[in-house]
This record gives structure tokens, C-alpha cells and sequence, in this order.
DNA sequence: CTACTTATGTATCGATTGATACGGAAGTAC
DNA sequence: GTACTTCCGTATCAATCGATACATAAGTAG
């Protein structure tokens, strides 16, 4: 790793992970650098920005962290080889039921993470705006390819139906953060996915 | 009126009403005072404080205003003159439709005007969540009484279902500001209310 | 040892935050 | 007229924001 020089001092991974989890919590703009600094193991904010660059920086860092944990409840949007169907329904549910684990802060960080921001932060809003539409887009590729394998009808409303799924989807934030039970939600699930019956 | 001293010499009404466009479009915390005394007038902060005492109590005033006026489509979640799902379709509806019109911000202030708040805005989120869990409540409310008056069998997931459409309601705000049709939205609730054939 | 590299701690930067102090201006009441 | 009330404009408050300067500590390379 590191040839040369004073080693650090503080665990950067844990450090990233105590910044995740901070974030996630309160939003990006609201959380200030006393703040992380605290949580990331009370660096100086030398050590902060030798190792983070900054605030932001350490958000887009974040924001790959949780992409690739928790966050992975979505990838199955983009799995092929799953049906349709089972995909949309996989994703539902694990987003439900991750977004309601009290192990971590309640919701989406991507949904949630930077929903209020002002002007200097409209990197930081496009990023996760970017994220969503990536999802959203997955989404109706899953529709598409249930029309073009047969289990959804010729005539289906490609569009009306994944804006169906994606508002639902974005939506699960909001109530988990209000306090939705994990069962409510994951019924849910089962009424929203009702209509289709597998072919 | 005012019967002694000096006039205002700003319209009161109309400054309330830029701050609402404003603090629809940002948020809470990152809308400035410095903002907000712009888009009211011009008003210096004396004109501001004695008019509206804080920008907490001018944020309370405007949730007040947004709920008389354009937040009036989730009313017909509290009518039970309706039928239940006529009720929930039509707050759908003009939900989405709404919080797409292009004549003001996009999306809910109610769902998405205080997402990510520090620990100083504790009294402004938790006024948003009360309102969101009223209109939860009225939702629930309607799904109960459409079991009692047989619109829904007896043994229908009446907490299931309620989450159901409450998680899409909030999820129209974030669909919205990322650009949702509102055409898309539409058919999504045509979809979203299909299970339910009326009786 | 010296040279170099990287991390650390303290002290502080300019800008902005929400909110006030204070004096004066503009109206009504008598 | 004077007294009283309400509003306005300027100047400014302490606190906090994200970010840096500068000197020093702790490691490797030769």
C-alpha cells in the first residue's frame, strides 16, 4: 500500500462507512464537516481532506459504497435472465425490506439522499438524479422484454406501467422514513404486482 | 385593517406567495433568508421578522397556504360522500397531475419540503409527517369503508393495500421532479387502480 | 545521518447563516 | 400641534459553513 511517508492513522474504510451511514441519515447539504469529522473517527480536517478531497468528493465516494451493498437491491432491474416479472417483484421487495431495516438509517440514499439542496450542491442532486433514471430506465426494459417474450399483452402501456412501478419504487423511501411496517410495505408489493399473472 | 401607525408598504399576501414558490422548489433548509427577502419585495429583514417572526413561522404559514390551495387535491381523501375508490383514484389524479403542471414547481411540498433537514429543522420535518400521515390515515380510511360497504371483499389486506397507494401518492413527488410525464403518470394510475373493479 | 514523502494538529480563513439593535419615517388618535 | 403606534433601512451580531496555511510528526529511501 502505502511506500512511503507517515502511515494514517484512522481506518479510511471504516471512516467511509461512518460517512455512509451519516449521510444516509441526514441528507447531504445538512451534514456538515464538524459532523463527519466526528463520526469518522475525530480526524483532523487536514486528514479529511488529504484522504477525501471534499464534501462532495466523499458524497460521490459514498454513494459507490452504498451502490455496491445495500444499494444492490436494485441490480436485479437489470438482470436478464431473471423473468420480467420476477425481477420488478425481486427489486420491490428487497427495497422494502432493506429500506426498513433498523440496522441502518431508514429509506434511499439515493432517493433521499439530496432531495433538498440548494444551488451549490446540483452536482450532488444530478448524480443521484442520474442513478434514478438509470433504474427507471432498467425498469422499462424489463416491460419491454415481458411484451417481447409474450408475458405482457402486445397492446401493454409500456410507459403507463413503468411509471407505475417507478413511482412506487421512489415512493418506498418516503414511507419507510415515515415509518411504514416492513409487512405493510411487503404486501404491498403483492397487491401492486397482483394484475400480472405469469404466463 | 391596520388601524394606527405606519403602513406596510409591501403586499403581504403576495410575498407569502413567493415564498411558497420558493421554498416548493428548494426546500426548507437551503432557501435563505437572503433569498427569501429578495423574491418577497425586496424587504429588509426588520420588514421580515415583524411581519412573519421567523422563517420557521413563515414556512408554517406557507404549508398553511399550500394545503388551501394547491394541496387541496389530497381533500378528497377526507370526503365520504365519494365512493372509496373513486375518492383515491381522483386524489391520484390530480395529485399527479398537479405536482406535474409546469405553472409551478414540481413535486409535493409536502412530501419533499423538508426531506433532508439538520437537527435544526426538527419541528419542520416533523410537521410535514404529520400532515403525510393524515392523509395516510384518510387513505386507510377509505379502504375501510369500502370493506364495510362491500366495495372490497371482507377479507381484503386493508394495511396492505393502504401502503400500497400511499407509497405511490409520496412517490409522485420525486417521479414528478425527475421529470415524469404527466401523461405517463395518468395511465400509471389507471394501472395502479385496475385490481379494483367497482361494485 | 540526510532527503523525501505523507499524515497530523492547531489556528484560522472569508463567506454566509438566521436574527437584532437602533434610529428615523409615516401613519392615526387626541 | 404632541403622543403613540407601526414599519422601514442600515449596520451588525454571534455562530457556523466548507476549506486552507503552516509547522511538525512519523514513516521509507539512499
Amino acid at each position: 500500500m502505502a511506500r512511503t511517508g507517515r502511515p494514517r492513522e484512522f481506518d479510511r474504510q471504516a471512516a467511509l462507512e461512518a460517512a455512509l451511514t451519516l449521510f444516509w441519515k441526514q441528507g447531504y447539504e445538512p451534514t456538515s464537516l464538524s459532523q463527519l469529522k466526528e463520526v469518522m473517527g475525530g480526524i483532523s480536517p487536514t486528514s479529511f481532506y488529504a484522504a477525501f478531497g471534499s464534501k462532495e468528493q466523499l458524497f460521490e465516494e459514498v454513494v459507490e459504497l452504498y451502490r455496491s451493498t445495500e444499494g444492490r437491491v436494485a441490480d436485479v432491474l437489470f438482470d436478464e435472465e431473471t423473468s420480467p416479472r420476477s425481477a420488478i417483484e425481486r427489486c420491490l421487495r428487497q427495497s422494502a425490506k432493506m429500506q426498513t431495516d433498523p440496522s441502518h438509517p431508514l429509506g434511499c440514499l439515493i432517493v433521499s439522499g439530496a432531495s433538498n439542496c440548494g444551488s451549490t450542491a446540483d452536482q450532488v442532486v444530478e448524480l443521484l438524479r442520474t442513478v434514478r433514471k438509470k433504474n427507471h430506465e432498467a425498469l422499462r426494459g424489463q416491460i419491454r422484454r415481458a411484451v417481447a417474450i409474450g408475458d405482457l399483452p402486445d397492446n401493454t402501456d409500456i410507459d403507463g406501467l413503468t411509471e407505475m412501478f417507478g413511482t412506487f419504487l421512489v415512493g418506498i423511501s418516503t414511507a419507510a422514513r415515515d415509518g411504514a411496517k416492513s409487512s405493510d410495505l411487503d404486501r404491498s408489493v403483492d397487491h401492486i404486482m397482483r394484475f400480472w399473472v405469469e404466463a
